[in-house]
DNA sequence: TCGGTAATGAAAATCATTATCAATAACTAT
DNA sequence: ATAGTTATTGATAATGATTTTCATTACCGA
């Protein structure tokens, strides 16, 4: 999913196109680590000088309420964003460098089913993220 | 895993056993939520009313350490802990009270080693985590 | 081009967590 | 059991991240 889409997306929603959001956009879209929003900030001023870093945050919200980005929960921290997966997709995450990937292939109904069955709990969704060593780093 | 059981671990690894920590101790142990530090503390203040939400923070720090609980991650937040599951568990959490459970007999072997093919990484541990409604909450 | 108003960034406020520190109390060695 | 050592405590202050406020700017539909 390119900057260009994702800044049709916020106009489409009625939020407007200004310099701040291209810069955070352009930075968070093509990310291949999940980002906090400070580095985000240090990012995207390179691309436009002025950046706050409130408007960061105000846009990384708006982004995540579009379904554009989600936050990636690490041992070292939770706040930190990366672009949405396409369809169901889970996240497998360098444990050295960060490099995330998105895979799927997943299939966890026999298992929610049987638990479902044992606990009586209504299962609705699920999170699973894998962690490791990307090629370069192991 | 009992409160004394976490006491003794406590003791054993050179911590002493004050009123502070067995008033921690017996709440989070003996609770079917995942506690923010705040709850812990709320909850604490009944057992032993002088105790410090300072201490509090340092004691969960020291559980944590010694495997006797773990942080929960949710949409809602990601300070909260809970007592750890025996063995190889993961979580399934009621979406609307919070009720707790753990299970186990996932089985990602087959899904891990098609993506480690696939991707080059070497997968060194997994967070799966269910959520939906408990039987009451159903 | 213009006007209404969403968006911005600086600054201040807030909130959770961590550090400091003097007083206390748990444990060890008598 | 007692005393001395020192880990632990809670109050307080400090910190750091996130949010709120607000006057100014600039996007964009008419
Ligand atoms: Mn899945
Ligand atoms: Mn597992
Ligand atoms: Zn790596
Ligand atoms: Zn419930």
């Amino acid at each position: 999913m390119s900057a260009d889409t994702w800044l049709a997306q916020l106009h489409e929603n009625g939020y407007r196109i200004t310099a701040a959001r291209r810069a955070v956009v352009e930075m968070v879209a093509k990310s291949t680590h999940a980002l906090t929003p400070l580095e985000v900030y240090d990012l995207g001023r390179k691309k436009y000088r002025a950046l706050g870093l409130v408007t960061v945050y105000r846009t990384l919200e708006k982004l995540e309420e579009l379904h554009l980005i989600q936050r990636v929960h690490q041992p070292m921290g939770c706040q930190a964003f990366i672009s949405m997966g396409q369809g169901h997709q889970h996240l497998l995450l360098c444990q050295n460098c960060g490099q995330a990937e998105y895979f799927e292939g997943d299939d966890l109904e026999a298992l929610t089913k049987s638990i479902s069955k044992k606990t009586g709990y209504q299962i609705n969704e699920h999170w699973l993220q894998l962690f490791g060593l990307c090629a370069n780093c192991r």
